[in-house]
DNA sequence: TCTGTTTGATAGTAATACTATTATTTTTAT
DNA sequence: ATAAAAATAATAGTATTACTATCAAACAGA
């Protein structure tokens, strides 16, 4: 198996956490307790403690905790477009390489052994419960200047592409792109802990029925 | 005009707010603050000091500024339900139904004299920035328990009900509602701030792209 | 071995999210 | 009109958060 690691924008961090041996535990050790408190109850004191080191030593990786889930979020991002890249290279079939890159989005996440000491399951699952939360803060504009959502942009102006290539007459290839990508989370969430808004929930794992209802919605959209 | 003042689940509060002056005043200041400040920056202390009374009597209504927020948005929510049932009342045609409360929970929202001392426009700039805030937290499922989001599953529901009148053989009714119940909000967001992810930013005012979008995607998917 | 980089240790600050207590004012019930 | 009850204000206090600053120790490379 290939070993590769995904380059992110600098603007991410203050230090590459890919860098060193502190910030790779930063980041995988992050994630696990992003993952168990939730990002409201996460600190980056705790995240010290659990990684046997200093406030002021994560301080120097990431400006601030926000930061720190939009470097996991883009990681994620990045993940996910590069695995639709993969897989839809060579497939001439427009149709065909939309209804992959739906798979991927809407499926549930199993560790890809191609990034060790990431954990993918547990990425899946804060990006269900969290990923909003890099957007929607008073500091959008900002972090958006700063090209902290390059990686999301980058994602769903692909998908955007692969509609607009089955349909080059629908008007809304993007908003679609991004609808979709936002609802394969959150129906998930809903399906989770408030079932009773969503079909999803009715099987007893939501990724089945989640992946027919987001091809559905795509397919008879942009037919 | 008749005045009217929608009653929300007891739950939601410590005190009723609709029951005293300094109540009313907690709401509505409420809502203009987190419209200028973001939920993250709004505090019951910048609160007390802008409606000239003290943290401890806020803290005498609302538990905490999750609540207040989760009572806002029950507030809205209870607003677009109860204006959808009006308009759509006496409509024979499923489909115009449909189409009614489409255009409804899509459009800009303007001051409605029938609820005085409530800044609607504001409000739904706190609905788009900050709804989802109410859900994505780690105590979903408490709060869920408590009936803290009734609101949104009534209206949700409502809608899921539309669209099945349409179209009884559509599998995901709900599904389909509360996406796009989250997709008019958070589409008008991503035009306002990340406008290269939808073509909804490409109008003068997003909303009416805005309704066309939501149309497209009902109709076609259930067609 | 000198030099620079990285980390650890420690300390400190303003703000947040509350809780508690008591005094004062306002409302209501008789 | 008055007493009792309820609501609010005033004040104080606490643990935690989200940082910033300083300095020393460890270590890595040339």
């Amino acid at each position: 198996m290939t070993v590769l690691q995904l380059r992110l924008n600098q603007k991410l961090y203050a230090k590459d956490p890919q860098s060193t041996d502190l910030g790779s535990r930063i980041v995988s050790k992050g994630i696990t307790l992003i993952d168990k408190l939730g990002f409201e109850s996460f600190t980056f004191k705790k995240l010290s403690i659990e990684i046997d080191s200093t406030e002021a030593s994560v301080y120097r990786y990431f400006e601030n905790k926000h930061r720190l889930l939009v470097y996991i979020m883009t990681w994620y991002w990045a993940w996910l477009e590069y695995r639709i890249q993969f897989e839809t290279h060579n497939i001439e079939d427009a149709k065909k390489a939309l209804d992959i890159a739906l798979k991927i989005i809407g499926e549930e996440k199993k560790n890809d052994d191609t990034f060790p000491n990431v954990d993918e399951a547990a990425l899946q699952r804060i990006v269900i419960a969290e990923s909003d939360k890099t957007f929607f803060t008073k500091q959008v504009d900002e972090d958006n200047k700063e090209g902290l959502f390059k990686g999301y942009k980058s994602l769903c102006n692909l998908i955007g592409n692969l509609v607009a290539k089955v349909n080059p007459d629908f008007h809304y290839p993007n908003a679609l792109s991004n609808m979709i990508l936002e609802a394969a989370n959150q129906q998930v969430f809903f399906a989770n802990h408030l079932p009773s808004l969503t079909e999803i929930s009715e099987d007893n794992s939501p990724f089945d029925k989640l992946h027919k209802f987001i091809t559905t919605v795509v397919f008879k959209t942009i037919s």
